[in-house]
Formats: C-alpha cells, sequence, structure tokens
DNA sequence: CTGAAAGCGCTTACAG
DNA sequence: CTGAAAGCGCTTACAG
C-alpha cells in the first residue's frame, strides 16, 4: 500500500460534476430532502460510488444546519471513576434512548477545570449537554453554556435558573425506608453514607465532617434518614462499593452486641451488599440479626440477596433529561422533572428480634 | 425570563467590528496563532466580552481546520451492556489518555448497523475511530471509515489490513495460566468461558457451539487451556459476570466428588470470583479443595481474594490505540502492537490434595 | 503588527 | 424537477 500524492478525498462538488448535475441537485439526492428524480439520483449515486464518496462531510453539514448532532454529556473527572457506578451507565442509556429522536450521538466530557483539558464543554462541538452528578467547580463551564446559549439538563446538582433539573426525593425516600425499619421495632439503627465531601473522607460522619459536604445527594439520603433515627450513628465510604460498604459496616458492627445496630441504611445498593459481606464475616445473619436497607435498586452481581431498597427510576432519570434537551432544541422551555424512588421489600429486612 | 426576539449569537465579525479590528486579527487574537499586540487583543477580548460572545463556534473551526477535535469509540449496542465490563471501561480510560495530546473528545458511538440509528460510524463527525470489541458486522462500518479516509485503530477484532490493532496474547497466557496449574499438579481441570456466539448460548460449550463462535477472545483463551489440558470440560456464561461465573461453576462443580475438577479456568476475574462464589455455597475450600484462576487483573469489588489471574494491561491497550490514532493523524503509519499478559500468583491456587 | 480575500463543503431559499 | 447564488463562521496564507 504505497501512500503516494494521498488525492484529496471527493467532495459532493466532484461528484455533482461528475454526474453532470448542480452541487444543489447532488446534495438533494443524498439528503432526499427535496424533489429529485430517479434517474437523476441514480446518476448522482453512481457517481459518488465511482468516485469513492462517502456521503457529504459532516463537519460543513453541521456548519451550514447549526447542528452538530452531537450532545454532550459531562462527567467526573475519569471515565473509570464515573462508570465504577451502575446508576450512572444506567442514566446514560436513558440519556441515549431520550435523544434517540435527535438521532445525535454522545460527547464523553469532563468536567477538570483545568486549562489543559480536552475539548472542554466551552469549546465543544455541541447542540445540547446534560450534566450527570456535577460538582461545585462546574459553575464556569454552566456560565459558559449560557453564553453560548448551549441547552443544558442537569441530572442532580442544581446548577441554577433556566436549567431543567431531574431529581429524585432523597430525603423522603430514605425517610420512607427508614420508618419502615421503625416500624419492625428497629431503633439501634446506623447509616453507612456516600462520599460526602470533595475529598472523598472515610470514617465516622461528624458535624465538622457534614459542614463540609459538598454533595447534595447524600446530605439529603441522611436527612431522611436522622427524620426518623436523629440519633443514628453514621460512617461514611469513600465511594459507592462493596468494599467501601464492607469497611463502613465493620466500624459499625465491631462493638459489644448491645451497642450493635439492629438495622443499617445504606445510601447505596453496593454500599449494602459489603454490610451484608460483613455481617457474613461477622456471623451476623441477615435479617435474623441485621436488616439491610440499601438504595438505588439496581441488580448487585454476585449478590444472592433480594435486598430491601429504595428503586430509584436511573434509565428514566437519564431519558427525561435527554427529551428535556430534545425539547429545549425544538424551542421549549421544560420543566425540572422530580421523580419518585419506591421502597421495594427485599429478603435484606426483618421485625426486630424480641 | 422572556424570550424576546433571540438575538442572534454573536459572531467573530460582530467582535471584530465592535472592537474596530477585522476579522483575522480578531481570530488570532482567540486563537493566539500569530502575532497580535496586547492592546488589540485587549480590545478584542473587551468587546466580546461586552457582546457576550463565548468564544470561536467550534462548527465553523472544524470545517475550516478539517478536524472536529474528536475522536469516535466504537462500543456495543447499548451502553449498558458494553460498561458492565470494568475491563472496556479501563481501556476507554486510557484512550482518553492516549489521545490526550489531540486534545479531544471521546464520542461514543455504538455498531448497530439499522438504518435507523443515531449518528453512525458513516455520518459523524470524527477525525478518527477506536473499535472496542468490535463484532463482525462491523465490516460495512469499516468500509465507511475506510472510504472516508478515517483512521481507524482496533482493539481486539482484526477487522482487515491497514488497520493496525491492539492485542493481548490470549491463547499463549492463558496456557501459561494451565501449565501452572498442571504444575500444581491438577489434572481435572473446568474451564468457564465469556459468551462464544452472537446469541450468548448459557451451558456447555459443545463442538457445535464452538463452531457457532463469533468472539475471538474466549475461543483463544480456550485454545490455550485446552493446549495444556486438551479434555477440559468447558461451560459458558452469558456475559462476564459474578452471576454467570456462579452459574457456570455450579455445572461443573455440581457432580460427583470423583468427577469434581479440582481447578477452574476462568476467562475473566468476575466470572472467576463467581466460581469463588459457587465454592463457597458448596462447601468447597479455595483453594484447598478449588484453585481457581481469572483473567484480567481486575479488582473485583467485595472479593477477599487475591486472585490469580492473567493480568492484562487494560489501560495500556487503551492507552496504545489513543497513541495509535495520534500517529496515524500524524500521517504516520503505526504498527499494530501485542500486548503481553502476566501471571499474577494470588491465593486462589494451591497444589492439588495428595 | 494588521487587513482584504479566499475558501473549508455543504444546504437552502429562490427562480425557473 | 433542476440550477445559480448566497452564506453558515471561521482560519489561513498573503500582502502590506
Amino acid at each position: 500500500m504505497s501512500t503516494e500524492s494521498a488525492p484529496r478525498h471527493p467532495t459532493l462538488a466532484d461528484v455533482a460534476a461528475k454526474a453532470g448535475v448542480s452541487a444543489s441537485t447532488a446534495s438533494l439526492a443524498f439528503s432526499g430532502s427535496g424533489p429529485v428524480s430517479d434517474a437523476t439520483k441514480e446518476r448522482v449515486l453512481a457517481a459518488a460510488t465511482e468516485l469513492g464518496y462517502a456521503g457529504p462531510d459532516p463537519r460543513a453539514r453541521s456548519l451550514r444546519q447549526g447542528r452538530s448532532g452531537i450532545v454532550g454529556v459531562v462527567i467526573e473527572e475519569r471515565v473509570r471513576a464515573a462508570f465504577l457506578d451502575p446508576v450512572k451507565i444506567r442514566m446514560l442509556d436513558g440519556i441515549a434512548e431520550g435523544i434517540a429522536p435527535l438521532r445525535a450521538g454522545l460527547l464523553l466530557l469532563t468536567d477538570t477545570g483545568e486549562a489543559d483539558a480536552p475539548v472542554s464543554v466551552e469549546s465543544a462541538p455541541v447542540d445540547a449537554v446534560v450534566l450527570i452528578g456535577c460538582s461545585p467547580r462546574l459553575a464556569d463551564s454552566v456560565a459558559a453554556l449560557r453564553r453560548r446559549g448551549i441547552p443544558t439538563v442537569a441530572i442532580e446538582g442544581a446548577p441554577g435558573d433556566g436549567i431543567p433539573e431531574i431529581t429524585i426525593d432523597n430525603t423522603a425516600a430514605t425517610r420512607r425506608g427508614a420508618e419502615y425499619l421503625r416500624e419492625l421495632g428497629h431503633t439501634k439503627v446506623g447509616i453507612v453514607t456516600l462520599p460526602l465531601d470533595a475529598a472523598r473522607t472515610r470514617g465516622r460522619v461528624t458535624a465538622e465532617l457534614e459542614a463540609q459536604a459538598t454533595s447534595t445527594t447524600p446530605i439529603e439520603r441522611l436527612a431522611g434518614a436522622r427524620a426518623v433515627f436523629p440519633d443514628a450513628r453514621a460512617v461514611a465510604g469513600r465511594a459507592s462499593s462493596v468494599e467501601e460498604g464492607r469497611a463502613a459496616a465493620h466500624v459499625l458492627l465491631d462493638v459489644d452486641s448491645a451497642d450493635r445496630p439492629t438495622a443499617i441504611i445504606a445510601q447505596s445498593d453496593l454500599l449494602a451488599a459489603g454490610v451484608i459481606r460483613a455481617a457474613e464475616e461477622l456471623g451476623i445473619a441477615v435479617p435474623a440479626d441485621l436488616s439491610v436497607l440499601g438504595f438505588d435498586g439496581i441488580t448487585v452481581d454476585g449478590l444472592q440477596h433480594d435486598l430491601t431498597t429504595l428503586d430509584q427510576p436511573s434509565v428514566d432519570k437519564g431519558r427525561a433529561a435527554g427529551d428535556a434537551v430534545v425539547r429545549m432544541l425544538a424551542g421549549e422551555e421544560p420543566e425540572s422533572v422530580a421523580f419518585t424512588s419506591t421502597l421495594h421489600i427485599g429478603d435484606t429486612t426483618a421485625r426486630v428480634r424480641a
């Protein structure tokens, strides 16, 4: 394969010339958005094939049309970190479904405010943007998006006016779960939280740590649990993972059995799976001796239990965000959407032992 | 917030006019790629601020420059399916690192050959494309990419000439792992494979199923295992997951203890974790009564064991693919890269009992 | 250091 | 049903 003089790729003009028609007609033959005789269309397509023309250049098309056919999704710094969480992946899937009418692609954008960052929110050729679990530092990006007039939707994160938000009832849902535990007779309850602060501090949740919290979701869920069990001890994990849940549960469970909680409220299903794991290790039976409540409603790979959890509509959230994007691009001003999580009662919660 | 007559967004020309300079100069002030006096630059920037100009339109820029600053990544049909696999996520992370010099974004593309698909490989405004775990049906897309002259790199999948591939030594690595098991005295060995065919058939691997296989990776790894244990029974999982590994292991282990394998070769770490789980359930001690070998070298969330596994450089693979893309865009013709996996000896393998 | 001109490749009113 | 013209918003040689 010799590289030769790298012949310029053929353009629509080349094809039109070869087919003996105007560029306009050739364009119509490809887009099908105008009346072209079958004979002409065939001739154009034949010329294209002969020249090895692979269809209109998307760059030129997007300039002309004012649309790039790309929707940006802003995630955390690294792909790895963001997609460790099955809930985020499901949301992404939902977004893809929601923007389907746009026939657009999803561009991964990170929200590192660094100047040397790759294509940023400020300069990416996107028609719209969805912010996923966005951090406070996102403020700059939001400002840029607004200046650019790029429709923006946020999934949990409240970045300000004019931006529709897709949320769930973190506080109320957790409260509902906590009330269920109380109905089962539990009074000694522990809590395992998602990372509260930017540093992802692990360990006992102190007033000090709560004051430093930057993430709204864990704080809201914590409030819901505290509404029912004001004095519940809480331990924060460094991430939403089985391993972190396990570690946090050990802190709560590795005490005199008199002090030991009879129920643990975990802020995610992965954390809950870790709590169950810790209980197994300590010979504490679930749910007989320990009730465990999760949050998310995902299927935790390898977990044998049917977890009692707050089932949140992750895919729906993504779809709603995608749908809002579609509406905004159509000139509408979609409302924010608040979803409700439902308490799924599985086999990890039981009445407290007499 | 009244919408009013939606004032056209300001363009570089508007800014230039306001600043009293030419468009060329205004452009230079933004890009910094030419000599502009500080005074002029300041004037331009001030005008931009005043008009609410957020910088050059990326669409126009990409048409003019012939680069969109976007690299496409072709994954399986659904985001959810593709990113269930931690190895793929790590590769994606590696790709992001590899293309960093490009300062480009990653566009998620799916390889459904459907006509009504969203922005496809055929029409996406990408400068280059990385194929991840691509299926045979990808042939059409590859043809389109070639016609378009879009540099393409494949991570495992051999889509043909001119396309550099990033591979690992599936067969040799598995063989090495199998030999290690043999050295430990194992002769009765079972295999748990990744999905072999497009339908993801679960269960015993028959000659018939092997003949229908469309995925190269599991076939290569199977060959490596069979090179040492020709008669080993194999069971296929529907996916790379703990749950599938568990189910497959039950098929292999739920037999008379005389027929029971003393070691199981799993084609992924998630599958291996499932095997260990099944062993726990059956009261079979790992590694005392059953040795378990994985593949990947990821950290399986919640797994207490230090898994003996073939450690493959997932992130490196992605980075190499990204690097190849960068080179191709620079006019080079990068070679294919073959990585080597290393046997990591953990605590899940032991000498067979006398 | 600055400006006038051309053009990236396409699509879209507008005539005919 | 087809064509000539304009222009999407920018960047880049090229003069000065």
